[in-house]
DNA sequence: TTTTTAATGCAACTTAGTTGCGTTTATTTT
DNA sequence: AAAATAAACGCAACTAAGTTGCATTAAAAA
């Protein structure tokens, strides 16, 4: 799936063209690594109302264009992307140093034993290190 | 580290034997699966403040006693035993319908592959199916 | 048993996120 | 292009998770 821009991805989703909606999605698409509530509310300017941001982010999760990430730092991150799916896993690389959170490409197969009983349908990694700006 | 009881534990940790930590810890170490915040409050009869049960966990995690596990629900849960550490990773499971969280055993080694200039450290797995139970 | 030190409970606060509702804006229909 | 409609937006009020300061109580040491 090629996007040529913002707009027509939003077109393609059944989005209404807003302001708000297009500021955001030019950001996430500018931006190489996982935002969070107050990377995206700083990105706006703080002008937009919280629930109008979280309100967007949900539509946009649901449409398929942005991810949510949990980096296990209690808050939310969101990534350009469709969300890792089976047969598509990707990994997330959190930098112990700036805390910014990159999506890894393609995580190779994970050999994990699980016990008896329990049946395995999706794995999610977290990679924690030190960054390439770090 | 064998550990007789949680008193003997309480007490090789420097920690007070006081009821809350003590009736704690010895839920902990009875229950097979991680416990949220609300698991804990509903385990003491809702009879213990707040501000108490989040200090006994932050002293327990510190310990080594116990250790936080983030699932993804945007809930933090715990677990009887120290953290993972480096050499000593193990994953968690989660089932995706009872949402109980498990410590799995240790982890065979991942084959991640990062771009040049990130160093992991450190590898933290979640893997999301259907329990034992389920 | 008294002293010291740390844990507890209470209340007030912070931060993340949600919900209802009236108003505004984007899109569709005429 | 104007009117209709459907969905976003902003506001305010709320919930839930977790934290902090402080006075009181309980555990350990003297």
């Amino acid at each position: 799936m090629k996007v040529e821009s913002y707009k027509q991805l939003l077109e393609q989703k059944g989005l209404k063209k807003t302001k708000v909606r297009m500021a955001l999605l030019q950001h996430f698409m500018s931006s190489e690594h996982a935002q969070s509530y107050n990377d995206l509310q700083a990105a706006l300017s703080n002008k937009v109302d919280k629930s109008t941001l979280y309100r967007s982010l949900t539509s946009f999760e649901q449409a398929g264009i942005i991810h949510g990430i949990n980096d296990h730092s209690g808050l939310a991150k969101y990534a350009f992307g469709e969300p890792p799916s089976q047969g598509n896993e990707h990994a997330h690389f959190v930098c112990e140093q700036c805390k910014m959170v990159y999506c890894m490409g393609k995580l190779a197969p994970l050999q994990l034993n699980v016990p008896k009983g329990f049946k395995t349908n999706k794995v999610q990694a977290i990679l924690k290190g030190v960054c390439s700006d770090c």
